[in-house]
DNA sequence: AAAGTCCGCAACCGCAAGAGT
DNA sequence: AACTCTTGCGGTTGCGGACTT
């Protein structure tokens, strides 16, 4: 093979920048229904215009349902101070801890916000009390990083001079790990469930059964087309539809290329009838993009089967309208 | 009110590791 | 063993909102 590698995709056949709201809801789609065994391939079959490192970015960072949005909190904060001690810029070890988090997060609260304060205390420690030993000193200093000298240390403190202080540390977390291996984030493999938090397993589970079970998923989906027939909304996972959804897209998917991708991902229409049972991850999500519609809160625990005969059931599209609605107007 | 600056965060990039062939 | 491919990681960038002048 010839020298350097072959760029991950071609960068002037996909999109980039900003996820629309609809390549969200696409790429989440398509994930829940078949999981990413492939981030490569996963784009075109999806039917995204993006690089399959991007769509793995985009929903580990933002779209798994374990993450956890909103400030840190001083607990974690001081956890992630402990463990930057420990193991230096191990982003994903780190968050490895902190259920919930990813690294890309960690590594900017600790760039924008940690590493300032520590720096601001540690100044006025320095002014304020008596030098420490060097042994001491140099542990402490470790944790800030206002310069790059200070990042060739990072490396190799957890390697050598701290080496033990990471063992015990390993041993003192080990009765915490079964607990985060549940959530681990960046190491989480390719399937869903298993980044699933704790409340929303059975529902992991569910799309699990069901893919073992068709003739249930069957009659789950002839009860949705009854249902979605007495709804007045797009219920077609057509290019028109997402045309209207994604205005951000319009330019994107106003080519030749809406149909070349559409047909794409057309392998998949046929099952696009069990989105219906995707409502309970959408309205997930709606909480986690802040698009929550009102008098609709969490999943909790209602099974898909107790959702389909309940009465309110709310179409999942209509959520897409809503919450799309809602972030247009913000 | 407008312009300039700062700050936080999402996303991108390149490299390395590991698995598969 | 050599090569290819995919994934994961850490550093960096750039956009947009907040804040200041």
């Amino acid at each position: 093979m010839g020298k350097g590698r072959a760029p991950c995709c071609d960068k002037n056949q996909v999109k980039r920048g900003p996820w629309s709201p609809a390549e969200d809801l696409r790429l989440i789609n398509f994930i829940q229904n078949y999981g990413h065994d492939n981030w490569r391939a996963l784009p075109k079959q999806a039917g995204l215009l993006r690089c399959g490192k991007s769509c793995r970015l985009r929903w580990i960072n933002y779209l798994r349902p374990d993450v956890k949005r909103g400030n840190f909190t001083p607990d974690e904060e001081e956890t992630i101070i402990k463990l930057h001690k420990t193991w230096g810029n191990k982003w994903s070890k780190i968050a490895s801890r902190l259920p919930g988090r990813t690294d890309n997060e960690i590594k900017n609260v600790w760039n924008t916000h940690l590493k300032k304060r520590l720096l601001k205390t540690t100044t006025t420690k320095d002014c304020n009390e008596p030098k420490e030993s060097p042994t001491t000193s140099s542990s402490s200093s470790s944790s800030l990083r206002p310069s790059n000298e200070t990042q060739d240390l990072e490396t190799e403190r957890p390697n050598k001079t701290n080496s033990v202080n990471n063992d015990l540390f390993c041993l003192e977390q080990q009765t915490t790990s079964s607990l985060s291996s549940n959530t681990s984030n960046s190491n989480s493999s390719s399937q869903v469930d298993k980044v699933w938090p704790q409340n929303h397993l059975d529902f992991g589970e569910e799309v699990e059964k069901k893919k073992e079970n068709k003739q249930i998923r069957s009659e789950l989906e002839l009860e949705l087309e009854l249902e979605l027939e007495s709804i007045e909304i797009p219920l077609e996972w057509d290019k028109d539809f997402w045309n209207i959804l994604d205005l951000e897209d319009i330019d994107l998917f106003g080519s030749n290329e809406v149909d070349q991708y559409y047909c794409q991902a057309s392998n998949f229409e046929a099952e696009k009838r069990q989105e219906f049972e995707n409502d309970k991850w959408f309205k997930y999500l709606e909480n986690e993009l802040g698009l929550e519609a009102d008098g609709c809160t969490g999943l909790d625990d209602v099974t898909a089967a107790e959702r389909l005969l309940m009465d309110d059931v709310d179409p999942c599209m209509a959520y897409f309208a809503d919450g799309l609605t809602q972030q247009l107007q913000s």
